[in-house]
DNA sequence: GCAGAAGTTTGATCCTGATCAAACTCTCAG
DNA sequence: CTGAGAGTTTGATCAGGATCAAACTTCTGC
C-alpha cells in the first residue's frame, strides 16, 4: 500500500539539488519546503513501473513530468538501426520528463523497480508561474543536470576505453556521495549493455575494461552491480582525462 | 559608442528559446517582454572581449552571469594535461555563466568578437526571486540548454568521423535556421580545432572528415568559414547515427 | 608586399576498440 | 533440480582514427 504522499516529510515530490549560487559542504539538499512539497503532492499521481517497462517515448505528447520516489530511469534515445544511447540514468529526487513542442526528446524506460510521482505540465505550469520559490528550485536542479550533462559530454570525448570507464565510476561514485548513501562500494543497477551505451563503447568493450581493471588490481568486482575501488590513487590517475594525449 | 541599453526593442538583455510546453513554428521567440528586458538591462553592465580573450576559467568566483549580445563564446573544460574540450558554443541571447558552489563548472573564451551584458549574480538572484515570469523564461532556456548538451553527448557517442562531422554541421545549421538566419550556407566562425575538441576527434581527422564529405560531391567549402551542402540527401543520411553498427 | 605566425592539410605508421562469433554464468520458472 | 533465456565474458581479426611529423595556406602587423 501506498504512504500518504502529503505526509510532511515523507514521500512527497522532493527534488535535490545544490543552489548554484550559495557555497556549501557538497552535499545535495531537499530544495523544497515541507508546504511546498504537500502543494504539489495535491497535483500528483503516484505511478509505479516494473524493470523493463518503457514510461514514455521519444515524440509522444508530453503531457507530464516526473520526480522520482524510489528506483532508477534511464533516459535514451533510439536511434533508427535500434541502438540506444543513453542520455542520463535518473534516480530519486530526480525530475525527468523535459520536452520541446509539446513532446518529449528522449525515451526514458525503468531500469529498477521504479515509483515516481507524475505531475501534469498543465497543473505544474501553473503552479509554477504563481511561486517564484518554487520556480527557483526548478532552475537549480535544471542547472544541476546541464552540469551533469556536460560531463557525460566529456566522459564521452575521451578515447581510451579505460579511462571512460573510470571516469564513469567515478561520476556514480560521486553521485551517490552527493546523496549522502553508503560509500564503501559503488552500486550500478543499470546492467553492462546500459552502460556500455551511457559511454559510447560496444559491451565487448565494457567487458574488457572491467577485467583490466580488475587484473590490475585498482577494482574489485563483488558480482554485477557491486565494485569496490581498491587501488585510489591509481584510479584517480586514469579516471583523468586521456593520460596520453599528448 | 555604445547603444542605449534600456531602449525597447533595442539591445537589451534577450532571451530566445522555446517555451516547451506550447507548440510552435519551431522558430525561437523573445521570452523576454520590453519592460523585463528594461529592468534587467538597470542592472547589466555591457562589456566587450576581443577574439580569443578569456572570459572566466573554471574555478573563478562564479559572480556574474552572461548574456550575450553579438559575437560567439566557447564554454569548455582544460584537462590536466592542457586539452582542452569544447562544451558548447554560444551565440546571441544565449546565457553563459552558470557554476556550482559559487564558483564557475567550465571556462569561456570569446571565439569572435563579443559584446555581452553582465549581470551580476546577486542582483540577478534578488530579481529572480520576484519575478516568476522572469524564472520562467529562465527554465525554458535551461531546458533549451540542457537538449543542446543531450544532443552533443549524442553525438559524441557516434563512432564513425564522418558521422559525427555531418551530425555537427547539421547541428550548426538547425541552430542557425531556428535563430532565422539566412540558410543557404552554413557559417563556422570556429576554427578547426575548436571543432575537433567539440566533436571528439583531432584536428587531422576533421581536416580528412572534411575532405572526404567534399571529395563525394556532398558538401562544398567556400572557405574556412563557410560550407554549403550540396547533396541533402546523403547529407542527410550521413548525419544519421552511425549507419554501419549492427 | 613581406615575414612570421597561426591555422590547416596531407602522409605513413601504429594501436585500440569494433566486429563477429562462440562459450560461459547467472537467474528464475516450473 | 533442471533447463531456457538473458546477460556476460572471451577470443581472433580487422578497420578507422590517433599519432607524429612535414608541407602547405591564410592571416597579421609592419
Amino acid at each position: 500500500m501506498l504512504d500518504d504522499p502529503t505526509a510532511p516529510g515523507g514521500p512527497a515530490p522532493a527534488v535535490r539539488a545544490l543552489d548554484p549560487w550559495t557555497p556549501s559542504d557538497g552535499r545535495m539538499h531537499q530544495l523544497l519546503s515541507d508546504d511546498e512539497r504537500a502543494r504539489l503532492a495535491a497535483l500528483a499521481t503516484v505511478v509505479r513501473f516494473k524493470k523493463g517497462e518503457v514510461i514514455y517515448r521519444e515524440g509522444d505528447p508530453a503531457d507530464a513530468v516526473f520526480n522520482i520516489i524510489t528506483g532508477m530511469v534511464a533516459a535514451y534515445r533510439k536511434a533508427p538501426d535500434g541502438a540506444e544511447h543513453m542520455v542520463a540514468f535518473l534516480v530519486a529526487d530526480d525530475l525527468f520528463g523535459l520536452s520541446a513542442e509539446r513532446r518529449y526528446t528522449n525515451s526514458a524506460k525503468a531500469i529498477a523497480p521504479l515509483t515516481v510521482y507524475r505531475l501534469p505540465v498543465t497543473a505544474l505550469r501553473r503552479h509554477l508561474m504563481k511561486d517564484a520559490k518554487l520556480e527557483f528550485h526548478v532552475i537549480c536542479k535544471l542547472s544541476q543536470e546541464l552540469r551533469q550533462a556536460q560531463r557525460h559530454a566529456f566522459l564521452l570525448s575521451q578515447r581510451r576505453a579505460i579511462t571512460k570507464l573510470a571516469m564513469f565510476l567515478r561520476l556514480t561514485e560521486q553521485l551517490q556521495i552527493a546523496k549522502g548513501e553508503k560509500t564503501a562500494e559503488i552500486y550500478l543497477p543499470m546492467d553492462r549493455s546500459d552502460i556500455s551505451e551511457y559511454i559510447g563503447m560496444t559491451l565487448a568493450a565494457v567487458s574488457r575494461a572491467f577485467r583490466s581493471l580488475t587484473l590490475r588490481g585498482i577494482i574489485r568486482v563483488r558480482n554485477r552491480s557491486h565494485v569496490k575501488i581498491v587501488d585510489r590513487g591509481t584510479f584517480e590517475k586514469l579516471a583523468e582525462p586521456d593520460a596520453s594525449r599528448r
